[in-house]
DNA sequence: GTTTCGTCTTGATCTGTGTCAATTTCTCAC
DNA sequence: GTGAGAAATTGACACAGATCAAGACGAAAC
């Protein structure tokens, strides 16, 4: 199974040492014998769809590798990205059968999905479980009002910078650790994906980009390759307070 | 104790006739003996914060009568509204201390608050509290999502007609379950709320609920009471597909 | 090597919303 | 009633970001 470095705490096994927003495939393995059958690997290539929004979903899930978004439309197609889904991320919701959103593989991508009804069982058994959980969508939500400022009054420089930082920190935790003031990272999203979850034009998102390697903010290797030279005036131009949050 | 009308179901007893979000007062009197000495009311003024984001917060609690904002600044002052808190509305987190966000009383309002350890600890020995809770986080966080929609790609027009709706359904409950297609009730916020709710200025709220007036898709008496001769047109207006979701 | 196709950049122009400012309308105290 | 302050409206103008359009770049196929 692939699990190489990475080891996010399961929500069945609350004692690992690393602690991870996540269903974790080993663990579960490890420690709940009973999922071995409510539990099957699905993967996806990049553009795949996993699920459209209002379809019946009979699963949840956990990224193991790769990333996918959450998107919304409107009729005329204008669409907004309201989630981003990395490495452990969790995915469903138990005690509803649709999915509110439409989810897509950017990259290749590989979920480790649970049934939906032995899983509420398991739940409703389990009561570690539904606390776990409840954490984990709580720092959902607060990423999602986090986000609903960016929206609502950040500028498109803002927005980027934004951006920018948030996936520094999820992308190179261990540069960030290091206190390394140089981070180094590559953007896992197209320009045009970036400006779904900008609410931008991918116009908009190139010149600002341009903007702020004109500027010395960033340094670009090639177009996806990102280096920070001052971590701090990244966030500067971000607008954040202090630490930023805890975005995404 | 204020409960006229309203009944809510409680978190903490789960078998009540009427299905709310809340934690409900007069219920938990009558079913929890043991939540007595950890409740008490808190009432506050219009235009009152009652916490500042950042400042420990050492309770949970829900709103009894009255409404109250989730509001989020940047330092120069740009503010977004995250949430909207009304009647039978739950606010605060268990398992963290700090306030997230600051929460204003808009109008005159009570609540009913719960000491956040003892709470916490009730919800350690009562599995159905973090089940309900956790439905209930996820309703919110559904909801936070629909609204980055709105602040992302909607237009001005479409954010006006789309929050006048999700008050209308809010607000005149009764109306809409009588299919009556006249539906009329008070705006709750300021031009300026809504802007903040909104991602506008307060003169562009103006002029679209203007347009809005001119174009006879809604009727206004004085500034605050609305009547909605055709739902559906106004629901077209939102920009959102048939019955636009689960907003705030 | 060349071609091709998707991704990205850059330019020119347009427009929706913000900004600044002047009034008007409400509300409530007196 | 009158006056004062807050809330809301309306106008004129500016500008950030959208739109439309043309090319440049990079990776994969041949």
């Amino acid at each position: 199974m692939p699990h190489d470095d990475v080891h996010p705490v399961s929500l069945t096994c609350g004692d690992c040492p690393i602690r991870h927003r996540a269903v974790c495939a080993r663990c579960d393995v490890d420690e709940i014998e009973e999922l071995e059958d409510i539990k099957y690997y699905r993967s996806f290539e990049a553009g795949q769809t996993v699920v459209w929004a209002g379809d019946k979903m009979d699963f949840v899930a956990s990224v193991v590798s790769g990333i996918a978004t959450l998107t919304q439309t409107l009729e005329d197609g204008r669409t907004q990205m309201v989630g981003l889904l990395l490495p452990s991320d969790f995915v469903g919701r138990p005690g509803r059968s649709g999915a509110a959103y439409n989810v897509t593989a950017t990259t290749n991508i590989l979920m480790c999905c649970f049934r939906k009804k032995p899983f509420e069982e398991m739940m409703e058994r389990t009561p570690h479980i539904a606390q776990r959980l409840l954490q984990m969508t709580l720092d959902e939500l607060d990423a999602a009002r986090e986000w609903m400022l960016l929206l609502g009054r950040k500028t498109a420089r803002e927005k980027i910078a934004s951006l920018l930082s948030i996936v520094a920190r999820r992308d190179a935790p261990i540069n960030h650790a290091a206190q390394t003031s140089e981070v180094t990272f590559d953007l896992p999203l197209t320009r045009e994906a970036m400006a779904d979850y900008l609410g931008l034009t991918l116009e908009t998102v190139s010149r600002q980009i341009s903007a702020l390697k004109r500027d010395g903010v960033i340094v670009l290797e090639g177009k996806r390759h990102v280096s920070v030279p001052d971590m701090d005036r990244l966030l500067m131009e971000a607008g954040d307070d202090s630490d930023g949050g805890f975005l995404i």
